[in-house]
RNA sequence: GGCGCGUUGGUCAAGUGGUUAAGACACCGCCCUUUCACGGCGGCUUCAUGGGUUCGAAUCCCAUACGCGUCACCA
């Protein structure tokens, strides 16, 4: 047996959304092919003309783009089994289908779709048209009748597929439905596109959603009556998201963004959004790594590591893996990055950026938090003298109202040319020492009375070098005159 | 309801008959420290339940429970 060459595909709906895992069956797909030396191929599914997105196929491209998962075949890149949009590949799925019918394995059906055919109180369609005389047929395909063509299904016995996660899944016949194939506006319906497309177009491998394991033996039996080799299907499980009562669902709107785009626009590196969806569901066995480049996920991917139980989509775990890559960034690539999300600044936070940014690097867990972050270098927070109230470093009111006058007196003589955070701490550093008084006490009067905030991305002499000379001591003296009128 | 799939800590998970049941996130504590963060050290908490099989079971088998999916001229 000659080795396959592997090919796999992503095969989206052109919604204009790309949820999180269809990202990752997009993701895996592309890996695994890659890791095999084989081909990735993207395919839009547009069957569906009423839920048609205008600039969907733009959408895809930039969001595959952005997690650096390139096609190696595709509407705009081309390849030799294009057409790769379904809407302009009918003539194939009608030629198809009517190859089916004339096996018997298919069948024209008449009904009318607002008619109910359904079968018992789950439904399902009752068969009606299938042994329709060939008289009665050829009548109304005379007449332009509008019609659908269905699969007819066998009866009974059982069919069985190989799924690489599940192993063997076992369904009942009769429990397989006379599905449509080809629908009354001449589209070819999902489950039959898939198998037409996925055999013409050469793929080895089906990576999708477990929902879709139920309708499988449909395309076994597809694949079966036309005589062709059945591809190895792998069922990815669901991502979930967790609900406000602990319990999980899969992800949606509710539990907040669910798609690369919003996670993008909340601050989140695509690179890092990748890295940890990769491992949502899959583990590389032989490493405890959990940073991985897309090179490196290649390198280690394989369908072992898969897991076949649903996993919780968790921030938290996100945010670590993003602030690992921004620890990582290179200083001045971060504060880039960065700017685009803080806003507008005033002047001296816009000429200080890259020491501000620096001060963030370590302390953010994506980019929309830095808003929030630094807020308080913008405008002063309102005064609250238990701020000052520290008791590792002993610091209280009274020893606060006693110290910032002298503080003061200090850092206003220091000369603007000199206004920067290592002679600033050296200055301090000085008086500390002549004066025998504890580093912690005079830093925390110092930070809390120019920051008005507990907690600061930075320590005292660090926020009096961004906010510079004349803002700090303003913020100082106002801080000092809130203290004296309590 | 039928059919199908799933179940190791709060979360991601390793583990394939014999382990002190890895590691990571989160959480808590300690150290470092001009706060926080970073970094370092440590702690907490897990095999859904009940039966088997076996000298021995998270690992194999069977039930039960719970969760999820599916039953469209949507994908």
């Amino acid at each position: 047996m000659t080795e396959q060459r592997v090919r796999t595909r992503f095969a989206p709906s052109p919604t204009g959304y790309m949820h999180i895992g269809n990202l990752r069956t997009a993701l895996y797909g592309y890996l695994y092919a890659k890791a095999q030396k084989g081909d990735f191929i993207l395919r839009i599914e547009d069957t569906d003309r009423t839920r048609y997105v205008a600039d969907a196929v733009d959408f895809i491209n930039r969001t595959l783009e952005l997690a650096k998962i390139v096609p190696d075949e595709g509407p705009d890149i081309g390849g030799d089994c294009g057409p790769y949009i379904q809407s302009e590949r009918m003539d194939i799925y009608k030629k198809y289908a009517e190859e089916l019918v004339a096996s018997g394995h298919a069948y024209y059906c008449f009904c009318d779709p607002d008619e109910d055919h359904s079968v018992g109180q789950f439904g399902g369609y009752d068969r009606t048209c299938r042994d329709l005389p060939q008289e009665v047929i050829d009548e109304h395909l005379k007449n332009g009748d509008p019609y659908v063509i269905r699969q007819k299904m066998p009866l009974s016995g059982e069919t069985t597929f190989f799924d690489v996660l599940h192993g063997n899944i076992t369904i009942p016949n009769e429990e397989l439905e006379d599905q449509v194939l080809l629908k009354r506006d001449g589209m070819p319906t999902y489950n039959f596109a898939n198998v037409i497309d996925d055999h013409l177009m050469g793929i080895t491998h089906i990576m999708r959603g477990a929902e879709f394991i139920t309708s499988t033996p449909k395309y076994n039996l597809l694949y079966q009556a036309y005589g062709w080799e059945t591809p190895t299907f792998i069922h990815l499980a669901p991502v979930m998201g967790k609900n406000e009562d602990g319990s999980v669902s899969k992800l949606s709107k509710r539990h907040g963004a669910t798609s690369f785009d919003d996670l993008v626009n909340m601050g989140y590196l695509p690179e890092a959004i990748v890295n940890y969806v990769a491992l949502l569901g899959w583990n590389p066995k032989t490493t405890n790594q959990e940073i991985f480049s897309m090179d490196e996920l290649i390198a280690h991917f394989s369908l072992e590591g898969l897991s076949k139980s649903p996993a919780v989509f968790d921030y938290d775990k996100l945010g670590w893996i993003n602030g690992e890559y921004f620890k990582a960034m290179d200083d001045a690539v971060f504060a880039k990055k960065a700017h685009d999300f803080a806003g507008s600044l005033p002047d001296y936070l816009e000429a200080n950026w890259e020491s501000l940014a620096a001060l963030l690097k370590t302390r953010l867990t994506r980019f929309g938090e830095i808003a929030d972050e630094i807020s308080f270098l913008i405008d002063m927070p309102a005064f609250d003298a238990e701020l000052y109230v520290n008791k590792r470093n002993k610091v209280t009111v009274e020893k606060a109202v006693e110290l910032l006058p002298t503080l003061i007196e200090l850092i206003e003589k220091v000369d603007e040319s000199e206004w920067n955070n290592d002679s600033l701490y050296a200055k301090l550093e000085a008086f500390i020492e002549e004066k025998e008084l504890k580093k912690g006490l005079v830093m925390w009067v110092l930070r809390i009375a120019v920051a008005g905030q507990k907690v600061t991305p930075g320590g005292a002499t660090e926020l009096l070098a961004l906010l510079g000379k004349k803002i700090s001591l303003e913020r100082l003296k106002k801080s000092l005159a809130n203290l004296q009128n309590l």
